[in-house]
DNA sequence: GTCTGTTTGAAACATACGTTTGAAGCGCAT
DNA sequence: ATGCGCTTCAAACGTATGTTTCAAACAGAC
């Protein structure tokens, strides 16, 4: 089969470049040489560069959503009715990330970034392809969020699962800078697992903060102690 | 004078535009339109893109890193001694960030989501000049955390600043958007204010969540309760 | 071997970009 | 009025982009 070869060669290649450049500071000429691949055999195969976008998410995506479906079937058959945990909700999430298969080792965290650039960089094709696509499993997660956390209001819910999104995105999307950093002033290294693992906890820790109360507005700012 | 009119027109437009669409994504000829100003204005007077961009940068965060010092004297003069706690530390920030007098009401969150693109978009030359530029107010800041957390290590410590970043640049600056979602949603009104009251509870209680303690790599992926 | 549908290849397409150029316009001392 | 900085302007520069074209190479069926 000469066609997937092709096909697969320019999935990897423009994987690897969307992670590390972004999608619109990555050509098709850097995605086609880096594949060996002729020029004109991304807009032959995939039909224009957004297009070829859509398949690199989906080619990752659409396993991974039927794994994070099992994840919550299973969670929820083991909670036997009662509500799953925030914590257990949260490593049902993370736990479908990891466990993914992955094609090299680099796979997670060069997904992790895709996806916070999805949110971050505001490609407008990207962000309605995957809302459409993908709106199911999405909102399965915010239900089970909000079963978890009964106690919040639903606009400290709300605002604080935006933190949450926040808090993960941006770190996804820029970790390889950060790891740099990191190894440079440290001299640590740390692996996707292991900054899921500081992530969750976090996450756990501000979304289960006592319930804000607001003080009148004209105050909002004084509070110091 | 006729300059500074052209010149801060170009900032307006270029700060503007940059945000909702990140750099690369700008050309010069969308800002001088959008400025109503002759295309070679922007070399002209800056010399470059890049440069432009810088002048953006500085143009906000020269002022606000300034606030922020006579912040962080107030805050330790009053501390006498003993170091500011974490709250504090992160309400003298907000504070700054929140009194900062605006241009336009969508001042914060136009800059918050430009220092979040800073981060996120990689782009070197920018890195660059933010750290050599801003490295003092910077390196007080967290100077300041790492005092008001000695319980982390220092590389739990490390990550859970990238998250507070993260969930900060990312709610702030998507926060219109948000805001229409919420009030559509839930029909209620956020003030910027009212965002950060909610944001700094959340922060700190993910700061101070008990240091991440790790399993072997082989098995960090199994807690799930 | 020849035909057929699919895939590759080199080259060109039109368009958009950041930057440069050189003339024209302007305010203001002299 | 003249001359001199500074600023604006329209036009062009060279380069890079996504996309299209069409001929060549290929595979498999007959």
């Amino acid at each position: 089969m000469a066609q997937s070869d092709t096909v697969d060669r320019i999935l990897d290649a423009a994987e690897e470049l969307f992670a590390e450049r972004g999608f619109s500071e990555t050509s098709l000429r850097m995605i086609t040489s880096k594949a060996k691949v002729n020029l004109a055999a991304v807009n032959y195969h995939f039909g224009s560069k957004n297009a070829l976008i859509h398949a690199v998410f989906g080619r990752f995506l659409t396993p991974f959503s039927a794994t994070l479906e099992s994840a919550f079937d299973e969670l929820e058959a083991r909670c036997d009715g009662s509500p799953p945990t925030l914590n257990q909700t949260l490593w049902a999430l993370t736990e479908s990330a990891v466990r993914m298969p992955q094609r090299n080792e680099k796979g997670i965290s060069i997904f992790m970034r895709l996806l916070g650039l999805a949110y971050t960089q505001s490609q407008g094709h990207l962000r309605k392809f995957l809302e459409q696509e993908y709106s199911e499993p999405f909102g399965r997660f915010m239900r089970l969020l909000k079963e978890a956390t009964p106690q919040l209001s639903a606009v400290d819910r709300y605002w604080r699962i935006q933190f949450m999104l926040g808090a993960t995105a941006f770190t996804m999307s820029s970790s390889d800078a950060l790891q740099d950093i990191l190894r440079n002033k440290l001299g640590v290294d740390t692996t996707v697992q292991e900054i899921a693992a500081r992530l969750v906890p976090f996450l756990a820790a501000g979304m289960q903060a006592q319930d804000t109360l607001l003080a009148s507005p004209a105050d909002i700012h004084i509070p110091v102690a």
